[in-house]
RNA sequence: GCCCGGGUGGUGAAAUGGUAGACACGAGGGACUUAAAAUCCCUUGGUCCGCAAGGGCCGUGUGGGUUCGAGUCCCACCCCGGGCACCA
C-alpha cells in the first residue's frame, strides 16, 4: 500500500530487467517447489507407530466467499513453523486442515441466489486450497477434512447416536450406555433419592415410580422418563428464535439481541428442541482446565461461562396451597433477613400464585417484562419494577409470612428462577426493597442498611437466631445442616452452564438422524448411515414455518416390521455449526477409515492434540464443546484420554488500517457527488466518515493522502451513480485500526504480497510483526525487510553473476560463534513460540556473517536447516545447490554448541548506586573478589569515588559490578 | 461492576531482577551511478554542556514501596483491548 503502488511495482520490473547480480527469484523457486513437493508427497503423514509422533493443529477456516485476507494465515504459519521444525527433530508429525463447511454465509448466499451451497461452497473451497498452497504449508493434504462431506458427517451423525443413547451417572461421574439406567429402572424403579445421584438433570420433574411401575408403563411413558437423562434429548426448552434468520440461535450466536451472523433481531421463544446435556459434564469442565496449558484468559473465560457457585437450595411452602417456591441461594445464612421472594416474570408459579385481585395487575407487569428485549434490560439497569403476587410463602426456620412479587432483575434462565431477597446482603434486593416501601433487616453485625446492603462475607451474623454470633462461613454450613434437618432445603451446587441447544431450523448443516415412529424419537440403525441431506427446492422454511428439510420429497424412513412397510418421518432440523468441529481433529487421524470415526491404533498413536492454535473468539463456544465430546467419548471407551488439547495458542488477529476521510455527499444533480473534506473542513454538517481504498492513497513521510489520481481511480471503481471529488488537491487521510473486512476497504490479500515478494517474506514477515498471541495491524511497509534479509541470505550463497560460490574452508572461530549463537537462540524460541525473536536472530545472523564475508558450507548448511521451517522454498532451493538430494525437510536438526559461545573475557558495566558509568573488561576465570579489587584500583573509579570509601560493592559474574557510595 | 490481557522511541517491537530500546520500518546524511533502482556505510529516545573528543541530567502510563540494582516484584490509581454480567 505505502508508496504508491503503480510506481514501486514499476522499479521493481525494472530492476529485474536490468540487472544480473540481484537473482533471489522468489517466484521461479516457490513455483519449482510447490510442484517439486507434490510431485514427491513429501508432507505425507503415515501412521508409523515406531516413531514419537506430534500432533499440531489448527482450528480449520469456514471458507466464506471472501477468501483469505493476510489476517487468516498468521496462526498456520506459526503451526507450520513447530510442525516443520519437530519433523526436523526427529517427530513422525500429524500437521493436516481441512474445513469447516456447513454454516450460515453459505446457506444465505443460496436462500438469495438458488444455488446449492454444496456448489457454492466447493468453489469457496477450491479458492481457499489454492491461497493456502501459495504459502507453502506442510499439510498432508490427503488427511483433509470437510464437515460437510457425507463421509465425514456420517460419524459426526454416528456420535449423536451415541449421545442419544448414553446417561450420565453422576454416582459414578462417567457417562454410561442408557440400558445400565433402564436396567436400574427394571430392578429398583426410580425413587427421590436416586434422582441427585442418577442424573445431572436435578430440577427435572420426572414422577418417581417403582420397579414394578416401570414394567407396566407403556412405551411413551418411558420414553417421557428417558428423555430426562438421555444425553441427547427432546425438551420445550427458551430459545433464541430469529425470525429473519428462521431459525434458533445458541446464546454465544447472539450478540447484544441481534444475531451474530446477519444482525437480525432474536427474541426468546419456548419450542420443541433438542438439546446436549452439557451440563452433567460442567464439574469435569472445570476441573479438566486445572491440567491444560492454555492461556489464563480462555481458561478464566470458560470458569466464568461454566459459573459454578456454591450454596443452598431453600423451599419456600406457599401459604394456602400444595405449591413450593425453591430458590437458590449462595447466602443460606442471610435467611432471617429474608422479607420477600422475587420471582422471574417467566417463572411458571407466577399464573398459579396470583391473587384474584392482583392479577390484573401483575399479568400487566409480566406482559411488559417478557416484551421487553434483552438489550433494552441491558440499557435500563438502574430502573426497579415489579409486582406484588398477593401470594405468601412461609419461612422456613421462622415460619412467618413472607409476600411474593415478582422482578424483572431475576432471570429464568439461571437457577430456579427465583430468589429470597435479603434486602440487608444484598445490594439488588436493596434497591428493589427501597423502590417498593418493603422492609430490610440487618442480619450481620456494623451494617448501616439505611444506605445499602452489607455483602462482606467476612461479617459475624446478628439477628438470626441460632446464626447469631457466627461468621459468614460457618454460618452457611450450619444454615444448610438446619435446612437439612428440616426437610426444608438441602446444599445445592448451581452452574451457569445451560444445555446446548442442537437443533437448527436451516439446510446447511448436518440432518439429525432421526425419525418418529408414533410421536416417538428413533435413531437411525447405523448401517443407514449418513442421513443425506435431501435435495431441495428453495433453502427457505415452509410456508408453514417447518425447516427447509420439510421441503424435500419423501423424507421419511422406511421400516418393513411384521406389520408391513412403513413411512416414519424423519427429524427436519439440522445440527449447528459446532458439531462437526467438536471432533474433527480425530478424523484426521485415519481420515478415510469406513468402518469407525477412527481406528483404536491410530488414535493411540496420535492421541491428543500437542498443539492447538487457532483464534481466541472460540473460547467458549467451540472449545467448549470440542471439551464436553471428548470427554463423552472417552466415557464411552471410544478414546484413551479426556482433554482434546494438551496445549492451546490464540494467535492475535491481524487488523487492517483503515483510510479514513470526512466526506460529503450531494445528491441534487441526480448523480451522488462526494466531496472529500480537508481537515479544516471536518465540521461541516452532514459530513460522514467513509474508507479509502488503500491502493489508491499515497504515503509519504508517515502521512497517508490521496490526490486527484486517487480520486479519479476511486471513480473508476464506483458505480456509475457515485463520482468522487477532493475538496483540495491534496487531502490527508487518517489511518484507523480496525478489522479487516471487506466492507472497509482495508483487506490485505496473501495473493499479492506473495506475487511481490513471495512466500517465504510474507511468512517471515507475519512471524516478524511481534508476538504470536499479540493483535497488531498489518502495514505492508515494513516488509522490504524481510524481504531484504532473504536476499541477504541468497547473496551470501552467491557472488557477481549470482555464481554459487560456497566452499569447503574450516570455519572461523568468529563465524562458528555467529552460527551455534543463532542455532541456540532459534531453538529455544520455536520451543516457546516466540517467533519474531528468531527471526531478529536470522537477521542478526546474516549481518554479521556478511560482515565476516563468509561463504563456507560447514556455517550455512546447518543456517539453511534452521531457517527452512520459516522460509522453506528458499531453504530446499539452497539445500539443492548445495549438492543435497534428499529435501531438506528430512535433515536433522543442527545441535549447538555451547562451547563456541563461551568467552573469555566480559566487558562488566560499572555502575554506581544503579547507574552505569563506565565498562571494563575481565577474563571470565577472574574471582568476584578480585574483579572487584581491580575495579577499586581502576584511575576512572578512583576518580568518580573522590577519595571517599564506597560503601557495597556488588560483583555478579558475567552480569555487572555495582558500586554504592 | 467483575474476570483476564496490555500500556516501552516517529512506527512494529526486544529485554532469566543486572548496560532499556536488540532486530526491523521510517527519517536524515554519505558512497556507487549520467540518472534512478538495487547495494553498502554513518546517524537516529529526549534534553543540556562542549569547537571537538567527550560528558551531565531525564526517560518503560501515574504515584508510592521492596532491593546494592526494578520495564520486570509488591500496593494504589489512570488509560486501552477482550470476556462476562440485574448470576441470586
Amino acid at each position: 500500500m505505502a508508496r504508491s503502488a503503480g510506481t514501486v511495482t514499476w522499479h521493481w520490473l525494472t530492476s529485474r530487467a536490468f540487472t544480473t547480480d540481484m537473482a533471489y527469484e522468489h517466484k521461479e523457486i516457490e513455483k519449482k517447489w510447490r510442484e517439486e513437493w507434490r510431485k514427491r508427497g513429501t508432507y505425507r503423514v503415515a501412521n508409523d507407530p515406531a516413531r514419537p509422533k506430534y500432533y499440531v493443529l489448527d482450528m480449520f477456516p469456514y471458507p466464506s466467499g471472501a477468501g483469505l485476507h493476510v489476517g487468516h494465515p498468521l496462526g498456520y504459519i506459526a503451526s507450520d513453523i513447530v510442525s516443520r521444525y519437530k519433523r526436523h527433530k526427529g517427530f513422525n508429525v500429524l500437521h493436516p486442515m481441512g474445513y469447516d463447511s456447513f454454516g450460515l454465509p453459505a446457506e444465505q448466499y443460496a436462500i438469495q441466489t438458488g444455488q446449492d451451497p454444496a456448489k457454492t461452497t466447493e468453489v469457496n473451497i477450491m479458492r481457499y486450497r489454492e491461497q493456502l498452497d501459495n504459502i507453502g504449508f506442510c499439510f498432508d493434504w490427503d488427511r483433509e477434512v470437510r464437515t460437510s462431506d457425507p463421509a465425514f458427517y456420517k460419524w459426526t451423525q454416528w456420535i449423536f447416536i451415541q449421545l442419544f443413547h448414553s446417561w450420565y451417572n453422576a454416582e459414578a461421574g462417567r457417562a454410561e450406555p442408557i440400558t445400565t439406567l433402564i436396567g436400574r429402572f427394571e430392578a429398583f424403579g426410580f425413587s427421590g433419592i436416586d434422582r441427585r445421584k442418577l442424573t445431572g438433570d436435578e430440577d427435572m420433574e420426572a414422577p418417581t415410580f417403582t420397579a414394578e411401575e416401570w414394567k407396566g408403563f407403556s412405551e411413551t411413558q418411558r420414553e417421557a422418563v428417558l428423555q430426562h437423562f438421555r444425553l441427547a434429548y427432546r425438551s420445550e426448552a427458551w430459545v433464541n428464535w430469529c425470525p429473519a434468520l428462521g431459525t434458533v440461535l445458541a446464546n454465544d450466536e447472539v450478540k447484544d439481541g441481534v444475531s451474530e451472523r446477519g444482525g437480525h433481531p432474536v427474541e426468546r421463544k419456548r419450542m420443541p428442541q433438542w438439546s446436549l446435556r452439557i451440563t452433567a459434564y460442567a464439574q469435569r469442565l472445570l476441573d479438566g482446565l486445572d491440567q491444560l496449558d492454555w492461556s489464563e484468559s480462555i481458561k478464566e473465560a470458560q470458569r466464568n461461562w461454566i459459573g459454578r457457585s456454591e450454596g443452598a437450595l431453600v423451599k419456600f411452602p406457599v401459604v394456602g396451597s400444595d405449591e413450593v417456591v425453591e430458590v437458590f441461594t449462595t447466602r443460606p445464612d442471610t435467611l432471617f433477613g429474608v422479607t420477600f421472594i422475587t420471582l422471574a416474570p417467566e417463572h411458571v408459579l407466577v399464573d398459579k400464585l396470583v391473587t384474584a385481585e392482583r392479577r390484573a395487575e401483575v399479568m400487566a407487569y409480566v406482559a411488559e417484562a417478557k416484551n421487553r428485549s434483552e438489550r433494552e434490560r441491558q440499557a435500563d439497569v438502574k430502573r426497579v419494577s415489579g409486582a406484588f403476587t398477593g401470594a405468601y410463602v412461609k419461612h422456613p426456620f421462622t415460619g412467618q409470612d413472607v409476600p411474593v412479587w415478582v422482578g424483572d432483575y431475576v432471570l429464568v434462565g439461571y437457577a430456579t428462577g427465583a430468589v429470597m431477597a435479603v434486602p440487608g446482603g444484598d445490594q439488588r434486593d436493596w434497591n428493589f426493597a427501597t423502590h417498593f416501601g418493603l422492609p430490610i433487616i440487618a442480619v450481620t453485625e456494623g451494617a448501616d442498611i439505611t444506605k445499602e446492603a452489607d455483602e462482606r462475607k467476612d461479617a459475624t451474623l446478628t439477628n438470626s437466631g441460632f446464626l447469631d454470633g457466627l461468621k459468614v462461613p460457618q454460618a452457611i454450613t450450619r444454615a444448610i445442616q438446619e435446612l437439612e434437618n428440616l426437610g426444608r432445603g438441602e446444599g445445592r451446587i448451581n452452574y451457569r452452564l445451560r444445555d446446548a441447544a442442537f437443533g437448527r431450523q436451516r439446510y446447511w448443516g448436518e440432518p439429525i438422524p432421526v425419525y418418529y415412529e408414533n410421536g416417538l424419537p428413533r435413531t437411525l440403525p447405523e448401517e443407514r448411515l449418513p442421513l443425506e441431506l435431501p435435495a431441495v427446492d428453495k433453502f427457505l422454511p415452509t410456508e408453514d414455518g417447518e425447516p427447509p428439510l420439510a421441503r424435500a420429497k419423501d423424507w421419511t424412513f422406511r421400516v418393513v416390521g411384521p406389520s408391513g412397510v412403513e413411512d416414519h418421518p424423519l427429524e427436519t432440523t439440522t445440527m449447528p455449526g459446532w458439531a462437526g468441529s467438536s471432533w474433527y481433529f480425530l478424523r484426521y487421524m485415519d481420515p478415510g477409515n469406513m468402518e469407525r470415526f477412527a481406528s483404536p491404533e491410530a488414535i493411540d498413536y496420535w492421541h491428543q492434540v500437542d498443539l492447538y492454535v487457532g483464534g481466541s473468539e472460540h473460547a467458549t463456544g467451540h472449545l467448549l464443546y470440542f471439551r464436553f465430546w471428548t470427554k463423552f467419548l472417552f466415557d464411552r471407551g471410544w478414546l484413551p484420554f479426556d482433554e482434546p488439547a494438551k496445549k492451546l495458542v490464540n494467535q492475535g488477529m491481524i487488523q487492517g488500517i483503515s483510510m479514513m476521510a470526512k466526506v460529503t455527499v450531494d445528491r441534487s444533480s441526480g448523480m451522488e457527488r462526494y466531496l472529500v473534506l480537508p481537515k479544516e473542513k471536518h465540521g461541516t454538517s452532514g459530513a460522514f466518515d467513509r474508507n479509502y481504498l488503500i491502493d489508491h492513497v499515497t504515503f509519504k513521510d508517515g502521512r497517508y493522502y490521496i490526490d486527484e489520481e486517487g480520486a479519479a481511480r476511486t471513480r473508476a471503481k464506483e458505480a456509475t451513480f457515485r463520482e468522487f471529488h477532493l475538496d483540495a488537491p491534496v487531502v490527508e487521510l487518517t489511518p484507523v485500526v480496525e478489522k479487516m473486512s471487506k466492507s472497509k476497504f482495508n483487506v490485505v490479500n496473501p495473493d499479492d504480497i506473495i506475487e511481490r515478494y513471495g512466500a517465504d517474506t510474507l511468512r517471515l514477515y507475519e512471524m516478524f510483526l511481534g508476538p504470536i498471541e499479540q493483535s497488531k495491524p498489518w502495514d505492508t511497509n515494513g516488509i522490504e525487510g524481510t524481504y531484504r534479509f532473504l536476499r541477504k541470505f541468497w547473496n551470501l550463497f552467491h557472488g557477481a553473476e549470482d555464481a554459487f560460490t560456497v566452499n569447503d574452508e574450516a570455519p572461523t572461530k568468529p563465524e562458528l560463534k555467529v552460527l551455534h549463537a543463532t542455532l541456540k537462540k532459534v531453538s529455544e524460541d520455536i520451543e516457546r513460540l516466540s517467533f519474531n525473536t528468531s527471526v531478529a536472530q536470522f537477521m542478526i545472523a546474516v549481518n554479521e556473517l556478511g560482515s565476516l564475508k563468509c561463504n563456507k558450507r560447514s556455517v550455512l548448511e546447518p543456517l539453511t536447516i534452521a531457517l527452512a521451517p520459516f522460509a522453506p522454498h528458499i531453504a530446499e532451493e539452497l539445500w539443492q545447490k548445495l549438492g543435497q538430494t534428499d529435501s531438506i525437510t528430512t535433515a536433522p536438526w543442527p545441535a549447538y554448541d555451547e562451547s563456541h559461545l563461551v568467552e573469555d573475557s566480559f566487558s562488566y558495566p560499572i555502575s554506581f548506586n544503579g547507574k552505569t558509568r563506565l565498562q571494563l573488561e575481565f577474563p571470565i576465570a577472574l574471582d568476584p573478589k578480585s574483579v572487584e579489587e581491580q575495579v577499586l584500583a581502576n584511575p576512572e573509579v578512583q576518580a568518580r569515588l573522590e577519595g571517599k570509601a564506597p560503601k557495597k560493592v556488588i560483583v555478579v559474574p558475567k552480569r555487572i559490578v555495582n558500586i554504592v557510595v
